[in-house]
DNA sequence: TCAATAACTTACTAAAAAGTAGGGCTGATT
DNA sequence: AATCAGCCCTACTTTTTAGTAAGTTATTGA
């Protein structure tokens, strides 16, 4: 057992399970990954069936645990952007490599997102 | 929106995440992808905290999904070891990716897993 | 013969995660 | 003046996930 901020843990894998574990967090930092900066409304908009709630929950904890970060464009109105921090890019190979695997499957039941991905929106 | 087998993801990331999600996949995964074969009791024995119903559910899962496979050994007493099919080992990567993304992080917290991990037990 | 181990299953409960529906503030648009 | 968009927050409910505590069949070992 591995203790680390009041949290324990059996191994390695299950400490960054802690990270990105979660229907949200995978989606919302490989959308970062992505498309490196975007705005509250615009990542919303890009995850379908997220709900305000759950999005900002989310972006707290991925604040809070330093794999983003974001810029205060302007204060009133208030404006941000995210982004991923140098801890969120160091998952970069994840992000791809889940993303990648995703569409090989795909492929394999005769679906080409790359292709079609216009179609699935 | 992609459909798949009844289900819907909204992008290759959300497919991948139907396979592993959950917090003890990525874990029986990642053990099965040390250590070869293993049957049910050294699989149970090797991630503290498990249940039986959880073992079996997710073994079972896994199974469906093809991810594991198993060799009965013997029927009468039932006797089997699991181990990754194919398709289990091409997520290799991200298993061994994941547990040495843990590793960073813990060492950045002052904890050595790889010298100290017979303290972790 | 009694206890222990392996490989499960099942019924039930609890906890965690996610969803719903609203509200609040600001400024731009109509 | 009223509505809408952006960026949230809060209380509450539902759903999903996980945990508890048993029980089953079979065999080996003391």
């Amino acid at each position: 057992m591995i203790q680390l901020n009041n949290k324990i843990y059996t191994c390695p894998v299950d400490v960054t399970l802690g990270f990105i574990g979660g229907k949200w967090k995978l989606l919302i930092l490989s959308h970062l990954n992505i498309f490196e900066k975007k705005s509250y409304a615009e990542i919303r908009n890009n995850l379908p069936g997220i709900s305000e709630k759950m999005l900002s929950q989310q972006l707290k904890e991925l604040e809070r645990d330093s794999l983003i970060d974001k810029n205060i464009l302007s204060l009133k109105p208030y404006r941000v952007e995210y982004f991923l921090s140098g801890d969120g890019k160091s998952l970069s190979p994840l992000y791809e490599f889940i993303s990648s695997w995703g569409i090989k499957h795909l492929k394999k039941h005769g679906i080409d997102y790359l292709q079609d991905q216009h179609l699935y929106k």
